[in-house]
DNA sequence: TTATTGTGTTTCATTAAATGAAATAAGGTT
DNA sequence: AACCTTATTTCATTTAATGAAACACAATAA
């Protein structure tokens, strides 16, 4: 393992190769595939037990992880770790877009924003982090709706949005029926647009992050004026929002609140 | 540090001054409280940082644990973690009281069994690893809804027992209004007694295991045929039982489902 | 039953990382 | 501008990590 220098390093390689797939690793094969020996792999593997980090399975000798690390899994601070992870991705994008952005997650069935970037040219937009939004008449509600579900039926069926979809503008979809052809159309172009569904001269466009495993983690969207959000330069809008969450997804891993 | 030897240990004990009560550190203090230099502490906390498992507020500059554990949380293998954990001191209290135990935890609103010890002298009790029972008319299930749970009001309004209590034996607690009186006893004994209200001729003493926050985790029980477990012996039983359930929530830690 | 094989665990001489005092860089306050 | 505090880097010294080899143990084959 020389060439992971220090040993903090090398402990989180060896906890990396503990995955959903394979959860379960002998020394001499962990030994082989980290191209380490086997004593040296048996020390960590042995001090993580200690630490509790990690189990020996009495029966097949194998190791897994241990409950110090759900422990300490309950303990980080989901948000702003998230935050951290990805904030100077959205300042790029806000940079690029010059337009104001936002991340936001699905959370108590609404909208909730985590993370916003003002642009200086871009329209002051109501919206702060911490608050929700409903879903259906955003560009990061529509987005998480159509990622997030397998159809509406599912979205219907776990009660996501209510009975009666509430009107805000005479843009807003309020039939359940409209919305479900919204969303499929969402689903295959991969972005959303919000055309002052939500407020009067306001235009967002929506992107998926999604994370290693392909699971939509949260939204990102860059939101301004309907006089100059222009439909030519739409494309290039999304190819941005696109890149920013490409490289998210690239900075949060297998990450999935 | 230097008198936690390996660099794995110094990475846990560093990981463990995280805390929901104190989720940030800075380098000066964590350096102080550790008795370690700073130059240390920082090249811990920088490499951490690297691999994900920390991040560093860019403003006030402290540290706090990062989404790369909240991954690795997620991966844990909880049954499996926890009983590696708890079961040597399963086999302990089974030895003690030469009769069959278990443990179980409360899930899909049912007693869920993760472990089992049978006593050579046991009798022969119908449960199983990995299966289920209802919570009204055992003693596991008994402890666990009188520590989970605030009150009676809060197991009705959350659903978690049916509207009628299904009647097994001529001793099962039926109606709900004994059941919360049944459920008050146990939480101010701090044990429960299963007097044949699922089994005719097997009575089970139960008692709760908590963790290192007091938040109920589990139950532990000890089952025998109604003609050996001795009145006079029951209070000895919820000793032992209690004693397992404190070594248990020693190598526990703050771990919670 | 004995021999063989493979994995977990320990040993120890050598190598490389960790250590911490001191210095430097950076930012906030006076 | 000066001062203060913390983060970050440097480097001689100290200590842990390394891995080949050996040993312990258990399962399998002969």
């Amino acid at each position: 393992m020389k060439s992971l220098k220090s040993s903090v390093n090398k402990t989180f390689a060896i906890l990396e190769h503990f995955t959903i797939e394979k959860p379960e690793w002998s020394v001499t094969e962990l030994a082989k595939t980290m191209d380490s020996s086997k004593s040296t792999v048996y020390r960590f593997l042995s001090d993580m037990e200690k630490s509790g980090a990690m189990y020996q399975d009495p029966d097949s000798g194998k190791y897994g992880l241990g409950l110090k690390l759900f422990e300490l899994g309950n303990r980080v601070r989901i948000q702003s770790a998230f935050v951290d992870r990805t904030h100077p991705e959205l300042v790029k994008v806000a940079e690029n877009i010059t337009e104001t952005v936002h991340i936001a997650i699905l959370r108590n069935k609404q909208v909730y924003y985590v993370d916003k970037v003002k642009s200086p040219q871009g329209l002051t937009i109501n919206s702060s982090i911490g608050s929700s939004k409903p879903l259906h008449c955003s560009s990061l509600g529509k987005v998480l709706l159509a990622f997030s579900f397998s159809g509406y039926q599912e979205i219907r069926s776990k009660n996501i949005l209510g009975p009666d979809l509430e009107r805000f503008t005479d843009n807003t979809i309020a039939d359940h029926f409209d919305l479900e052809n919204e969303l499929i159309k969402i689903r295959a172009q991969g972005y959303a647009i919000d055309r002052e569904e939500y407020e009067i001269g306001l235009i967002c466009v929506g992107v998926p992050i999604f994370n290693q495993r392909n699971e939509i983690v949260a939204s990102l969207s860059a939101a301004g004026p309907a006089n100059r959000f222009k439909i030519n330069e739409l494309k290039n809008y999304v190819e941005i929002l696109k890149s920013g969450a490409d490289r998210i997804r690239g900075k949060i891993g297998e990450f999935k609140p």
